[in-house]
DNA sequence: AACCTTAAAAATGAATGCATAATTTGTTAT
DNA sequence: ATAACAAATTATGCATTCATTTTTAAGGTT
């Protein structure tokens, strides 16, 4: 995975812990050990717990007074909260993305669309979930509201770990796959509304049907 | 003011340049100068400067890479964004205030709309915007999703310098005394979809007929 | 006089050090 | 043997210090 440069070194900490919690390594609900995470890192404690400052406030870790940092159990309830939101903010983002969406980002999405029903025609699920997922953020970016997109991308940060991991029926999968065909239909007429519902329903979907809110302890 | 007390003096040191920020002691777009901050809270600049990344998160102020921090510019378009985004919420919020919410908090919200109704008649516009303020957090609140709140607070947060020194005509108060009588009554009926509505076109008026968009640079 | 170059001053970013609170370990008493 | 208490160890929170970068200022050149 290529890594975006950070000029800030509590920033690339940040992003570091991030992964390190997204794929397990540090466990939820575990403590954050500075000082072996400074070894690990080689950096001092001081951009390390700048870090820890910043993930708080991002819903990754938790802070305990004179207790330090542990990382944030994903509950079910927490998770279904978080879906809740983002399901939201997508349907808002794709009334906006009606209105707003420009031709080249109309085209990059009809792209990523076609390679993510040939990873369904292969099978190919792990491929299929991250150009579906490239998809969404593309809808929430059409909507050119930065704090829209912002928030929708701090969420789905949180959720990534379970994201990734879900297991599709093949009856559901087919459900998504026309669910998306509409969408990129309702982006090509501009009809915001309709691509709000779609969103809406095709969200609703994903939770109830991919099981989502069994991943979560 | 009561302060709340924070366990953390970074906690502490955030807080107060919240409020500086938002009382304009702290002009947007300015930098934060560490050292003068220091000496005036008495603090050394470890906590000073982790307070800064909290705030950066949080959208108060912008980092920039061996320049420190300087207080963000509430543009027109960025308050225009987050309205938008916290409308929205506040949509979510009610429509699940509707299934959750319990008769205390509905106790609650009754008794603030009447203290609300009470200034009103007063004309006194202050103590108005605040208990308007008060039941609005007390909806999102209801909603019982605490991903929702948080995000909904850290937006609002933002945005409450605009908040509170808005004017608002007299026609345009009437009708916003109008709306919120709706409101409760859905309320009552815990009918989400009716609030969901009501709210959503609320939000709407407010920032049309406030001008709230006219206070940012 | 305006502009560029260069040196001094100030501010930032990160590491280290110190005091305090929490956790672990070892001991003693029941 | 288990539980409770106390000492030692460890980790955290904050202050201080050091290195680097940026900003300011001065002096010289055109």
């Amino acid at each position: 995975m290529e890594k975006i440069k950070q000029n800030t070194l509590h920033g690339e900490v940040a992003e570091r812990i991030r992964d390190m919690i997204a794929q397990g390594t540090l466990a939820p609900g575990s403590r954050v050990p500075e000082k072996q995470l400074c070894e690990q890192f080689g950096v001092s404690r001081t951009p390390l717990r700048e870090a820890l400052k910043v993930l708080a406030y991002e819903g990754f870790v938790e802070l305990l007074p004179n207790r330090g940092a542990r990382v944030a159990k994903l509950t079910r309830a927490a998770l279904k909260n978080t879906f809740e939101v983002m399901q939201n903010l997508e349907a808002l983002a794709g009334e906006l993305a009606g209105e707003r969406i420009t031709e080249q980002e109309l085209t990059n999405i009809e792209a990523l669309h076609y390679q993510m029903l040939a990873h369904y025609k292969n099978g190919n699920m792990q491929e299929y979930l991250l150009a579906n997922q490239q998809i969404h953020e593309a809808i929430v970016i059409a909507s050119q509201n930065d704090v829209l997109i912002d928030v929708y991308k701090n969420l789905n940060h949180r959720v990534r770990r379970v994201r990734f991991t879900a297991e599709l029926t093949n009856d559901y999968w087919s459900i998504a796959v026309a669910e998306h065909e509409a969408m990129i239909d309702a982006l090509r007429a501009r009809d915001g509304n309709a691509l709000s519902s779609i969103l809406r329903q095709h969200l609703k979907n994903k939770v109830e049907f991919s099981a989502l809110e069994e991943m979560a302890e």
